[in-house]
DNA sequence: TTGTGTTTTATTGCCTCC
DNA sequence: GGAGGCAATAAAACACAA
């Protein structure tokens, strides 16, 4: 705080009024004694309540009001460093999450060339009219053994496109199509199935339900559920003709999983920068930071 | 020695609480 | 309305490079 030479002679000298010669009017600095008493009261508490700013004023020969502008801008002076804290604080913390953020988006763009590779497959194995409804960057494919499970479930004779505009007759909407990969396997059809997907073409429309109910072997029926952003929900049925119907839930080509990107133990930390709850005196606080 | 930047002490004005 | 706190700011004291 200051130079070495003049602690020296604040030590020797005991007081800025010797240093000086004489009491002024001018501004005078503190004592080394002065300043380290009060800073030593300011650890203990760093309010001041007036019968102790009295006798700190009387013990150390400073007016009270010095004892109470001192305490003043000290507690200015810790505000300012506090800030500088929190501020490194948060900005390790929100690099942390860049980095984290980068690291998932990268994940999530592989598994969309991954998605992509399988679908070029799956058409180049002689289904060219096939559309799959994995254009939304929040669809993850879910296990490998599970595509290459589609792969063998899949049955040109069955892929079914539904259109749904047909669904939306008073609004005039486009919503999109979608075509799905039937399991033909064992040809039941009193299996729920539900899934959720995002549309095809906007995310506007998402599924909320999809089911599937068998009436006889040559006539089935699929019920469609799903929301108009998020606002109205929209149910179709289409029939099916022949012997099987598709059964969604064994489609299992894409699912939607849910996101939470700040949902583990970063998000707790993330949720303590700002706490303010903190005790405003120095024994609240590491008294080291005050070295 | 001097100019400039930083730190410390002190003031002012506004606000809140009792 | 007075006391005390805080933010903003002034001004003196100090540090330091050139």
């Amino acid at each position: 705080m200051y130079t070495r030479d003049f602690q020296t002679m604040l030590d020797e000298e005991g007081c800025v009024e010797e240093y000086s010669g004489h009491v002024s009017d001018k501004k005078r600095r503190l004592s080394l004694h002065q300043v380290k008493a009060l800073e030593k009261n300011f650890e203990v508490e760093n309010k001041l309540e007036p019968e102790r700013k009295v006798k700190l004023a009387g013990e150390l020969g400073l007016q009270p009001r010095q004892v109470a502008v001192w305490f003043q801008n000290r507690r200015a002076r810790w505000k300012t460093k506090q800030l500088e804290r929190d501020y490194g604080l948060l900005k390790a913390d929100r690099d942390a999450l860049k980095h984290k953020y980068e690291k998932l988006r990268q994940d999530n763009e592989s598994l969309m060339n991954e998605i992509k590779e399988l679908k070029m497959k799956l058409n180049e194995d002689g289904k060219p009219d096939t559309k799959v409804s994995v254009k939304d960057e929040n669809l993850v494919v879910s296990e490998t053994e599970e595509k290459s499970k589609l792969e063998t479930e899949y049955d040109s004779e069955a892929a079914m496109e539904v259109n749904f505009e047909s669904f939306n007759g008073d609004e005039n909407e486009e919503i999109g199509c979608a075509s799905f990969f039937c399991d033909l396997k064992d040809g039941s059809s009193d299996s729920d199935s539900s899934a959720i997907l995002n549309d095809y073409n906007s995310p506007r429309h998402q599924f909320l339900d999809i089911h599937s109910g068998g009436s006889s072997s040559s006539m089935n029926t699929m019920s469609f559920q799903f929301s108009d952003s998020g606002n109205k929900e929209i149910s179709a049925s289409i029939l099916g003709d022949g012997q099987k119907m598709c059964q969604l839930a064994q489609m299992q080509f894409v699912k939607i999983e849910e996101h939470d990107f700040f949902g583990d133990e970063e998000s707790d930390n993330c949720s303590n920068l700002f706490c303010d709850d903190q005790a405003p005196t120095l024994h609240w606080y590491s008294s080291h930071d005050w070295n």
